[in-house]
This record gives C-alpha cells, sequence and structure tokens, in this order.
DNA sequence: GAGCACTGC
C-alpha cells in the first residue's frame, strides 16, 4: 500500500501528480476503459490512500484538491481518503464526502459514510482570559495587557497578535516609551512579519537573554507559518489583515477584518507548546461566544479564480460551474474568470482550452495574465527580458523594506529607474546584479534585496526550462523596450488605466470599468503620472493603487485585445 | 507617500 499524502507545504507537489491521474482517468474513461484498464490498474497500485493535512485551513489548493479528490472518489470507490482537518470543520468535511445515500440508491457496494475519528492534541492547557468590555483601541490595550503580564506573571516570553506593520511599529514605540517612562525593565520589543528584512526576522528565534522577556508583535504570520518556541503568554487583538476580492469591479481589497473562532482558537494554542499558558483576548467572552464567526471564509470565496479555473480545466474538468467545491465560490467570480481567461485567447467559445495557446498557459505555474505575456514575447522577440520581468514579478519585493532610510531607498532607486516604467527598471537591475557577478556587496550598495535577486534567478532558470519545452525561443530585443512593453500589454491590456484630464492629485481611471486609481508610491512612475498605463495588480487600501506599472500606447491596446476593447474603448481611445 | 499570509517553476 502506498499512502499519499499532500500536506499544506506539499500541496502544489502533490497537485502535479493528482493532475496526472486525473489525466490518465480522462484518457481511460475516454476508451471506455475505466476499470481494469492497465492505467487504473497502474494507478490503484500506486496509491490506496490519500491524506490531506490541515484542510480547516481552507486554503485555496486544499479546496481545490478535496473537491478534486471527492470526484476522483466517485470513480474509485477502493481509494481511502483521510482527511485531518481541526475538530470544529470535522462535521462538514464530513458532509461534503458523505455519497452514502446515493450510493445506497444506487446498490453500488457498502455505505461510505465517512468516519469522524478524534486524536488528542499534544499542548499543554491554555487558560482563556476576556475583557470585560470592548476595548476602542487595540493597540493601547495591548500594550496595557502585556505590561500586565510582565507585572503580575513568571516567566515566559509573550506573543502578540496584531494586523500589519503599521500596528506592528506602532505598538512597540508604545510600549518603549511606557515602559521608559513607568521604569519598567526586562522587555525585549521584536516585530515579526514577511515584509521583515531576513536578519530581524532571526531576532524572533534567538534565545531571549537572561531576566529578560521577549514581546514577540506579529502578524498571523505565526498563526499557522511558523512556530515559535518558548511562548508562554498570547494576546490576541482578534483582528486581522485578509485579502477580498470583489469579481464586479475586479478589485482586491486587503481588510482589517476580526478573525474567526478558528483562528482564535489556533492564537491561544500558540501558548501551550511548551507549558501550560495564558491567552488573553481583547474582546469580550459574550462576543466570542456570539457574535465571532465559526470559521473564516474560505480563501476561494475571496480571490480571483483565474489561476484556480485554468488549473481544472487543463485537468480535464470542463464543467467548471458544476464541480463540486467544499464551499463554492461567487458565481460573479466564476464568470469574471472564465470572461479574463476568454479574453486572453486561452479559452474559446465553448469555454475550452485553446490550443495551442490555452494549453501552453496552462503550462506555466504562474498567473495566467504573466504566463500570455511570455508566449507573446515569442513573436516580439523580448522573452529574454520578459522571463526576467515575469520572475521579478513573482517575488514579492526585490528592494530593501526598510523604514527611516527611506530617501536613500528612493535614491538608490533612481539609480535604476526607467522612464517607461517599473518592469524596466526591473530589467536594468537585474542587468546591475548580473553585471555584478551576482555580488551581494553590490546589493546591499544599492538597496537591493540579495535574497530576492537569487530568487528571481532560480524562478527565471525555471520559467527558461519551460519556454524550451514549449519550443519558444529565447530571442533578445536588445534594448527594444517597445517590443518589451507590447509583450506586457499582451498580458495585462485588461489592466489599462488612463490618467484624468486635469488631474492635480494623479488620479487615474480605469479603462475597463472607470474606477478611480493612483500610482502605488513605490513605483518609479509615482509623481511621473504618465497618461497611459497599465498595471500589474490593484492593492486597495484606504486608496486603490496600481502596483508595478509601465506606460504604453493606447493604440497597443485595441490591437492586443480588438474584441475586449471594440465596444467599451471607442470614445475613449484615439484611433 | 506605502507593503496580512501563502504557492507554482
Amino acid at each position: 500500500m502506498s499512502v499519499w499524502y499532500a500536506e499544506k507545504k506539499l500541496v502544489g507537489y502533490s497537485m502535479c501528480d493528482v493532475r496526472t491521474m486525473c489525466r490518465s482517468w480522462e484518457l481511460s474513461f475516454a476508451f471506455g476503459l475505466l476499470r481494469g484498464s492497465e492505467l487504473c490498474t497502474h494507478f490503484s497500485l500506486f496509491s490506496s490512500v490519500i491524506m490531506v493535512d490541515e484542510a480547516h485551513e481552507r486554503s485555496l489548493s486544499t479546496d481545490i484538491l478535496l473537491g478534486l479528490l471527492k470526484k476522483i472518489q466517485r470513480r474509485r470507490p477502493e481509494l481511502r481518503i483521510i482527511i485531518s482537518s481541526a475538530t470544529i470543520e470535522a462535521k462538514s468535511m464530513a458532509a461534503f464526502f458523505n455519497t452514502s445515500k446515493k450510493r445506497r440508491e444506487q446498490e453500488q457496494g457498502p455505505t461510505r459514510e465517512p468516519a469522524i475519528l478524534s486524536v488528542e492534541g499534544r499542548g499543554f492547557n491554555v487558560e482563556i482570559f476576556y475583557v470585560d468590555d470592548p476595548v476602542s483601541d487595540y493597540v493601547r490595550a495591548v500594550i496595557s495587557t502585556v505590561l500586565s503580564i510582565h507585572d503580575q506573571e513568571r516567566t515566559g516570553d509573550i506573543l502578540v497578535f496584531l494586523t500589519g506593520q503599521d500596528d506592528i511599529d506602532a505598538a512597540i514605540q508604545l510600549l518603549t516609551e511606557e515602559a521608559q517612562s513607568s521604569g519598567k525593565q526586562g522587555l525585549v520589543a521584536v516585530p515579526l512579519y514577511s515584509g521583515l528584512p531576513r536578519a530581524d526576522q532571526d531576532l524572533v528565534f534567538s534565545p531571549t537573554p537572561r531576566g529578560k522577556r521577549k514581546v514577540i508583535f506579529s502578524t498571523n504570520i505565526a498563526e499557522t507559518s511558523l512556530t515559535l518556541e518558548g511562548i508562554v503568554y498570547v494576546v490576541d487583538s482578534g483582528f486581522s489583515k485578509q485579502r477580498f476580492y470583489n469579481p464586479i469591479s475586479d478589485i482586491e481589497n486587503l481588510v482589517v477584518a476580526p478573525i474567526s473562532k478558528a483562528s482564535a482558537r489556533q492564537r491561544a494554542g500558540r501558548a501551550g507548546r511548551v507549558r501550560p499558558g495564558k491567552c488573553f483576548r481583547l474582546y469580550t467572552e459574550d462576543y466570542f461566544a456570539s457574535e465571532m464567526s465559526i470559521v473564516g471564509i474560505p480563501e476561494i470565496q475571496r480571490s480571483n479564480l483565474v489561476s484556480c479555473v485554468i488549473q481544472l480545466k487543463a485537468l480535464g474538468i470542463d464543467n467548471i460551474l458544476g464541480f463540486d467545491w467544499p464551499a463554492s465560490p461567487s458565481p460573479e467570480a466564476m464568470i469574471r474568470a472564465l470572461e479574463i481567461l476568454y479574453s486572453l485567447g486561452v479559452l474559446d467559445d465553448d469555454a475550452k482550452l485553446t490550443s495551442p495557446t490555452g494549453f501552453q498557459v496552462a503550462e506555466f505555474p504562474l498567473d495566467p495574465l504573466i504566463s500570455k505575456m511570455i508566449l507573446a514575447s515569442c513573436e516580439l522577440g523580448c522573452t529574454e527580458e520578459i522571463i526576467t520581468i515575469a520572475a521579478t514579478l513573482s517575488i514579492q519585493s526585490i528592494w530593501i523594506p526598510v523604514r527611516g532610510v527611506q530617501k536613500e531607498l528612493d535614491e538608490a532607486k533612481l539609480r535604476f529607474a526607467a522612464a517607461e516604467g517599473d518592469h524596466v527598471t526591473f530589467l536594468n537591475v537585474y542587468k546591475g546584479f548580473i553585471q555584478s557577478n551576482k555580488s551581494s556587496k553590490w546589493c546591499h550598495k544599492n538597496f537591493v534585496n540579495y535574497h530576492a535577486m537569487r530568487k528571481v534567478i532560480e524562478v527565471r532558470e525555471q520559467l527558461k526550462r519551460i519556454t524550451q519545452r514549449l519550443g519558444i525561443g529565447l530571442k533578445s530585443c536588445e534594448g527594444d523596450m517597445q517590443a518589451v512593453r507590447k509583450a506586457i500589454t499582451a498580458g495585462f491590456f485588461a489592466n489599462a488605466s488612463r490618467l484624468e484630464p486635469f488631474s492635480h492629485n494623479g488620479m487615474y481611471k480605469t479603462v475597463r470599468t472607470s474606477q478611480e486609481v493612483y500610482i502605488h508610491p513605490s513605483s518609479v512612475l509615482f509623481r511621473v503620472n504618465p497618461k497611459w498605463i497599465v498595471y500589474h495588480s490593484l492593492v486597495s487600501t484606504d486608496r486603490q493603487y496600481m502596483r508595478n506599472v509601465i506606460t504604453v500606447d493606447p493604440s497597443w491596446l485595441t490591437e492586443a485585445a480588438p474584441h475586449f476593447y471594440q465596444k467599451q474603448m471607442h470614445s475613449s481611445i484615439p484611433q
């Protein structure tokens, strides 16, 4: 017996293999050899049990995987599936996989009602405390809670859950001030969020000095992604930043939102890893009991679905709207994804993958817009440049995230800044890095993140291999940035926006939906405000910001996607 | 004048 183990971190890897399995079924089905064929025998020997861990986290990949497994199980009744999940989700998971009713009707084999097995957790007991009255300012409440823990409780480090960098910086500053003014000693405040440079993140793991108490101020990175030792006290603000996608406007919002009970339990559990601990929740018990949602909204209902749809299409699942999800995404989001893929030429009139474009785009483990940009670069003869850009766009940031030395960072950026925009600036940085012989010193001098650049090189190599496999020649345009910009437009034409005439504050409107948007301050075109641009993504906080923008000629938009812009743009684009 | 967290290759 072999076991498939699809853990959160391995899901990507396992998905490839599930894909192989599915394709084989489609194949054998097509030949009418569903059971007992060579292929099927091979696969039933190959795997008889599949286990999915951390299913309660409801990430995009686990939800797709669960939907696929249910589909697979219908064809492979002998297949055993083990879903490991938090207690809170067990029943709904079981209900999702419960096909017993139907099966009995069809008199196909034994009852297949899923069994729920309960396994005791390994953690120590964590005592929970609530506030008596709702708090109005959770950063202040956090600090007073930390100070009183420090006063009244025995040794042990404190982990504080906040929402983002702003909160964390504010809290650390406030704690430093309060501790100073009240003469309190022995507290070591440490920030933790993903944008933090590597060396600073490592501080979190360094042992607490003797007689000191470490206070880690963290985003929800410490909730599931990494484990901290030595935590005895947890302070839970009750909030986190969450991404919400609006399919009508096609915009992703990053908003501070209340966490779910499942998250609250997960956070509390972080206090009980080494010995019995305590968790201080900065909300009332009544709120927890009666108002907090049981589980968070699954990622699939908060996301743009283009990648997801293309993945399923590539598996041969054509009836996307009828796919059985653990939680169904909204029809609007589905339709929007289909519409975007159609406009990219990835899907045809029957919503089937086009050949070769659709199949080629599906080969890349990237956002389909980026994959399309790579394919377009082939004809324009700038694939060398475009895969560098594609690799850079899939990295969070190539700049060193520093606060306080903002001016120096901006000046460093100017050395690479290109009038065309951010994508071309990336090319300049990449060129400089290669010319420096991939030197970390060079990076340091130029405020470039060395680890990020190594990653860019690595991803670029992989993209190069895929393009070669697809038979795309690696041509360079030798400095012809118009070709590069056209290739970007071929993928991102839907993300075009135009500077509002007479705008004094750099307001743009998106061509497609006339949304009010602004160039992100991190862009080299910030304050430059060229008339027509195409952006990579929108980030929405208090305003809608376009991140990574490039200047375009509006005629390229209609050229790249006549069907897409025909009706809506007629009036706004000069011919 | 601003960045919750993750993933593919």
